[in-house]
DNA sequence: ATGGCTTGAGTGTCAAGA
């Protein structure tokens, strides 16, 4: 089984990638964040003329979570239960025998602003969740743009990022929270590339100089952990022309 | 140099992303 987490910073924009990364790939799952426009513009014919069902919740302009899957998704579930946030940032469901969860967690802007407080306040509410949804699922997988670069190798120049979004102490604690639960980062399950990122800046040639973070994240828990005999990022669509800033992180589930 | 790109909104130019 093939699951897969993509940002594509507006799916008007990039539904043409989408599909062709769709055709390329086969996942069974593929989980978009950013999906930037409300559910009665989902392009859900041309997904669906791509072979794939569709789960979505979307909000004008911003945020915006999707699934897309081979078979249909059932269960769906929108947002953190409990935890009142109109921004559309979470929806999981089952496909295939897998509980997947697509989180777009919040950017958090700078770590002196209200949306940093908003960022560490909903990674609780989501990391708590999902700890009762690990007891209850042992085949979980969380996967999407965590907005946090784990460890100082996921960062391109650590000394420049110390301390500010996307690498602070508490974000890491947040997330490194997940781990101590018994998540696994599929991505460090095996060898990877020295400079291995999934998101590059739009500005000074980002990707081209490799100025890259790996905050796009996929993690399991353990039962699949010990199934999962890949994972990788595929920076083939940063190359396109208007790509996404993010590139797709895609993982292998053996049976 | 707190800039640089890209998107959506909306038709000026700004907010937001990371």
């Amino acid at each position: 089984m093939l699951i897969a987490t993509w940002n594509v910073n507006s799916l008007k924009v990039r539904l043409p990638q989408v599909l062709d990364w769709l055709g390329k790939h086969s996942p069974d799952a593929l989980c978009l964040q950013e999906l930037k426009l409300e559910d009665a513009k989902f392009p859900l014919a041309e997904v669906q003329a791509a072979g794939y069902f569709a789960a979505f919740s979307g909000q004008k302009t911003y945020n915006g979570v999707a699934i897309l899957s081979r078979e249909p998704a059932v269960n769906v579930v929108c947002g953190i239960p409990g935890f009142e946030d109109e921004q559309r940032r979470v929806i999981s469901a089952d496909v295939g025998g897998v509980r997947l969860v697509c989180a777009y967690v919040p950017n958090g802007q700078s770590v002196d602003s209200d949306k940093y407080q908003y960022k560490l306040r909903w990674f609780a509410a989501f990391s708590a969740w999902l700890e009762r949804e690990l007891a209850a699922h042992s085949r979980l997988a969380v996967l999407g743009d965590y907005n946090i670069a784990p460890e100082d190798r996921d960062v391109h120049d650590p000394k420049a990022w110390e301390g500010q979004i996307l690498v602070s102490g508490p974000e890491r604690d947040a997330l490194r929270r997940l781990i101590e639960f018994g998540f696994k980062d599929s991505f460090r399950l095996f060898e990877q590339p020295e400079k291995s990122f999934s998101w590059w800046d739009y500005r000074m040639n980002g990707f081209k100089r490799n100025l890259g973070l790996r905050i796009d994240h996929i993690l399991l828990a353990p039962a699949l952990a010990a199934n999962c005999v890949s994972c990788s990022v595929d920076v083939e669509p940063r190359r396109n022309e208007r790509p996404s800033d993010h590139a797709p992180v895609i993982a292998e589930i053996s049976a």
